[in-house]
DNA sequence: ATTGCGACTGAGAACTATTCTCAATAAGCT
DNA sequence: AGCTTATTGAGAATAGTTCTCAGTCGCAAT
């Protein structure tokens, strides 16, 4: 997809919720789009100091409601933000424990497959309503070696 | 592994780590075993009202750091806790976007052999040491239904 | 263009899950 | 039993996130 599609994208679906695609919220997508990866709001607003923290938070809440933006929750103090799957297409994360960095990484169709029909059958059987899987791994980044010990 | 196992599996972890295994601390494993499922602070003080708020999230600490305990970073507002993967043996989670609530689930060794195979590739291309994967489904569970639209 | 109205913004206050502090207590050792 | 050190508990402090509200902007109809 290209930026302009994506621009697109994402105002059909703000449209579709009722909401604008103001200035702020399309300087929140190209900043999404120039990092490449999960990030969080201080890299947001350090990358583009002319929105305001509040309004980001805001911004990408009403993002995330219309389906352009996920919030992945973090093992380290802060969450992070991603363009979503619609978008982005599916993949996976490599989440580093030392320095809390997410990078995407993707798996081969074969492998995805045989997630689906694992995951379909063990939430057919708890009576699930499966709308996504998330599957990461969890390990120490290029930049950050593993602890010693 | 039988209650009696669990504990004294805690008890080696914590004394290794050069920490003692208190009434408290073996309260809180006790509670997360019969609770059977990833819980928060809040459900665990509730169900064990002796426990103080604080001294739940301190030990919790020193639970995880010894390898006794995971926290799961939750997409609501509280991290859920449940017992180690070396205790509980490897599983995944069914995670409910309504209410929050977290299931524990099983996959087919077939699947997880396929997916650590993918995954071992992806870790290598990336130059990522890789120490666990977690693999969830996100939807909705029994008692929520998914929303009308 | 202009106007009108409702949605949006920004700065800071408020909220709240989590962590920290420290005096009192319990655990383990001799 | 006595000593030493880790642990506890209640509340204060911290900090990521959300809320508030007066001022501003976007959009549509005139």
């Amino acid at each position: 997809m290209s930026t302009s599609e994506i621009h697109e994208e994402v105002a059909r679906r703000l449209d579709q919720a009722g909401q604008r695609y103001t200035r702020g919220r399309r300087r929140l997508i190209d900043t999404l789009l120039s990092l490449g990866r999960p990030v969080t709001i201080r890299e947001i607003v350090e990358n583009e100091p002319e929105l305001a923290q509040s309004s980001a938070y805001r911004n990408l809440d009403v993002l995330q409601s219309s389906g352009a933006v996920r919030r992945l929750p973090s093992p380290g103090d802060f969450d992070h933000f991603e363009l979503s799957e619609p978008i982005l297409g599916h993949h996976h994360h490599l989440i580093c424990l030392q320095c809390g960095s997410i990078a995407d990484m993707h798996l081969p169709d074969e492998v995805e497959e045989v997630v689906d029909q694992g995951l379909a059958a063990a939430a057919h059987d708890a009576g699930f309503f499966a709308v996504q899987h998330s599957l990461d791994l969890h390990g120490y980044c290029a930049g950050c070696s593993a602890p010693a010990n």
